[in-house]
DNA sequence: TCAATTGGTTTCTTAAAAGTAACTAGGTTT
DNA sequence: AAACCTAGTTACTTTTAAGAAACCAATTGA
């Protein structure tokens, strides 16, 4: 196991943390890496429930921090198109244990608390 | 690599953030899982920027998660120690993992955009 | 000429998270 | 008797995140 060390490197986990938080940030990443390519548009479409600023600021921060490509085709209408850079990829492996880590403690929630807590995120 | 499906399973990804994610959970998180045991008091000197509002939710919320064990000693004035479960250990991985990733991606930040990014979080 | 298209921006409002400060219980020490 | 200790709680304020809705530019097709 990594050395663990409380006080100063916790600045480091909130690194990743923020990368990752903010409530439309995991599904957009989700789309992105099962996709390849996708347009401004059809991240709307495939999450119907986002609003476009919010679609916005979030690809952008996603940029900001290298994970995401943002490719602008010089035509009208606009085409913009979003993706996974070579780096971004690098996250897949966190998202995914995370994930399943996730379904797991589902199960152990559920098993404490009965199935009381329901209600779907997203 | 494990199957990606956005749609359905993002809450799943949800629920791992939900446990990690808040100002403070991950550096008490850090604090007890080095030191086996610490009391409410010893958590607030450990993290002084805390106020007791905050350290109690948010041990509450780790408790209510199976995360956390809260013992409590019936004497005055009062005595009640903070552990991680057996349960709980089980997500250091992912934690120590999320800081490792946090680390590289500040070195790749600095790379990208320059020192400028320098305040500190915690 | 006029509406439709795409990928946004801007302003305003609402909701959620975090912070502040005062208060409590009840036994111990001064 | 008064002050102190721990581990909180409560009520209120501030800050941050998110949502709603209107607006925009340039070209195409009807």
């Amino acid at each position: 196991m990594a050395n663990l060390t409380a006080g100063e490197n916790c600045g480091e986990l909130q690194v990743a943390l923020d990368i990752i938080v903010g409530k439309w940030k995991p599904i957009i990443l989700f789309h992105l890496m099962e996709n390849e390519k996708l347009r401004f548009s059809e991240l709307q479409r495939a999450i119907p429930e986002i609003t476009k600023k919010m679609l916005t600021s979030q690809l952008r921060e996603l940029e900001y921090n290298d994970i995401v490509h943002r490719e602008v085709y010089q035509q009208v209408p606009p085409k913009v198109e979003y993706s996974m850079t070579e780096y971004g990829h690098g996250l897949t492996p966190l998202l995914v244990s995370m994930r399943s880590w996730g379904t797991e403690h589902l199960a152990h929630l559920e098993e404490l608390h009965g199935k009381d807590n329901e209600e779907p995120r997203c």
